[in-house]
Parts: structure tokens; C-alpha cells; sequence
DNA sequence: CTTGACCTTGGTCCTACCTCCAGGGTTTAC
DNA sequence: GTAAACCCTGGAGGTAGGACCAAGGTCAAG
């Protein structure tokens, strides 16, 4: 069993953090000490491993915390589990999608910039930022 | 000159965004009716389909205001707004391989999934998400 | 027994971008 | 002239994931 600062240094987060996840239902303690400190397991350690990894894998919190209900009853999981990781992984792509399009539209106003002669009369990616929704609109 | 409704409805953003911009000093209405209305002209116009574009880029309403300030005043234009595009592709691009280290982590566990037959004793998602973190430790 | 490191609760604050509301004044169309 | 539609200010709320802080209690070492 070991202490809030403890279970935070061996899992790299902070104790903060550990606290607002209690707060969020994503772990409890294991037990408290007399003067009401927390305390913690390994179990403990072993699920906020699991936090992070699935934060890592672009998972909310709140559906970290559907997974974890998943994982505690047995039934119908894999299906279900398998199901949230291709829908996140939908989701992921189509913000990558839409960050590309972004990144594509810079490299346009980038190249417009070095192609029109830099210190002409207004910048050109100005221009073009005000212009481009007039365009879109004609669209 | 047209109210903040007109405004709103031609650029396709609700009142209360446009009085949000001007508490974040992006825009300013260009006159004022005897009773206290807001008044804009075809250059408020402009400078919101800026803005919106700006967004599309990926800008910060915080970064679009440095533009914004950059185009009133002429000097050192193009490549300092140069310099911002390019910082701001940079900053995508990081976030979109950020974003496919996830999606990839999320082709791993959902393939583990269909090999080692679905409803086995316990999910091997998340078997492996509380599993995975252990992994990285160790290197 | 004291000091310092650690912990507690409960609260505010932060980013980013708004949305929604109340309570009231203004315009405009009929 | 009156009803509907519009506008005003100011402030709260909400998402996501915490950071930080104050006032105070607890624990371990020396």
C-alpha cells in the first residue's frame, strides 16, 4: 500500500491529477489510513496504467471510463471494446483529415507569398485569407 | 451600414460570436444608432471572412489577431506573416503525427482483437492497453 | 518533540470558443 | 400605435484535463 505522492511518482502523474480522476470515477483508493490519507495498490497502479494508455490512444476520459466498466463485466466485452477503438480510430482520421486540409491551405498562401514578389504592395496571404471566402461562397 | 444580425447572417456566425470578437478586440463596429445599436460596413464584412478563413487555417483567435494587427500597420508585412504560416503548418504537422501514432496504436490493438479469437477469457484491448504502458517503461 | 515532507478538502483559474440567459431598450412593419 | 423582431449589457456555463493555492492535519526521522 503506498501513498497518493507515491502511486503519482511510480505512474508519472501528478497528484493532482490522480485526485481529479477520483473525482471523475476513473479510480477510487484502496483503503485510507487512520488520519484519512489514501492508499494504494498495485491494482491501482495496474489501472492508471491503463488511463494513460488509452489516453494515448486519443481515448477521452468519459470513455476511458466506459472502457473501464467494460472491462469490469465480463459480458459482451471484446465486441463491444473492439467496436469503440474502430470508431475512434474514425474519428481520429477525420481529424487528421481536416488538419491536412488546413496544412494543405497554408502551403497555398505560403506559395502564393513567395511567388508574387515578397515586399510588393500588401501581402499576399492577407489578400488571400480576406478573398478565399468570397470564393467558397460562389462555390 | 447593417446591424449585428445582417452582419451575422451574411458571414454565417451568430451575434453573440460577433460580440464575442469584439471583447477580443478582432473586430469593432464602425459607428453606432442613436439607440445603441452596432452598425457595420462592407469592410466589417471583410475583415470577418478573414478571420473565419484564418480559422480554417488552423490560426487561434488569439493568432489572428497578431494578423490582423500585422496588416493595419504596412511595415515588415509579408514575411513576418510568412514566418506565422509557416510556424502554424509546422504546429499542424506535429499534430497530425501525434494523431497517427494514435491511430496506428489503435490498428495494433484492434488487429490483436481478430487474431486471438474474439470472445476469449478477457479482452485482449484491454489486456494490452494495461499492459502496453509496462512495455514502454522498460525501454 | 520538533521539523519538514507529505497529505487533506475545497476552491479558483487556465485555454478556446463560444452559447445561453435575464431584464430591458429600439426599430420597423402593419 | 402597437406587436414582433431585433438589439443592448453583463454574467454564467460548458467542454477537457488538469494546475495551483491556502489553511490546516499527519507522518517519519532524528
Amino acid at each position: 500500500m503506498f501513498t497518493i505522492g507515491k502511486l503519482a511518482a511510480q505512474a508519472d502523474v501528478s497528484t493532482d491529477a490522480l485526485r481529479y480522476y477520483e473525482r471523475e470515477k476513473l479510480i477510487a483508493p484502496t483503503g485510507k489510513s487512520a488520519g484519512g490519507y489514501r492508499l494504494y495498490d498495485e491494482d491501482s497502479a495496474r489501472r492508471i496504467r491503463f488511463i494513460k494508455q488509452a489516453q494515448h490512444c486519443g481515448f477521452t476520459l468519459a470513455e476511458i471510463l466506459e472502457l473501464l466498466i467494460l472491462r469490469s463485466r465480463d459480458s459482451a466485452c471484446c465486441g463491444d471494446v473492439r467496436k469503440r477503438a474502430t470508431e475512434k480510430k474514425l474519428q481520429l482520421e477525420s481529424r487528421i483529415r481536416s488538419m491536412k486540409a488546413m496544412s494543405k491551405a497554408l502551403d497555398g498562401l505560403i506559395a502564393r507569398c513567395i511567388d508574387e514578389a515578397p515586399p510588393a504592395a500588401g501581402c499576399p496571404i492577407l489578400a488571400t485569407l480576406e478573398r478565399a471566402a468570397k470564393d467558397a461562397r460562389a462555390t
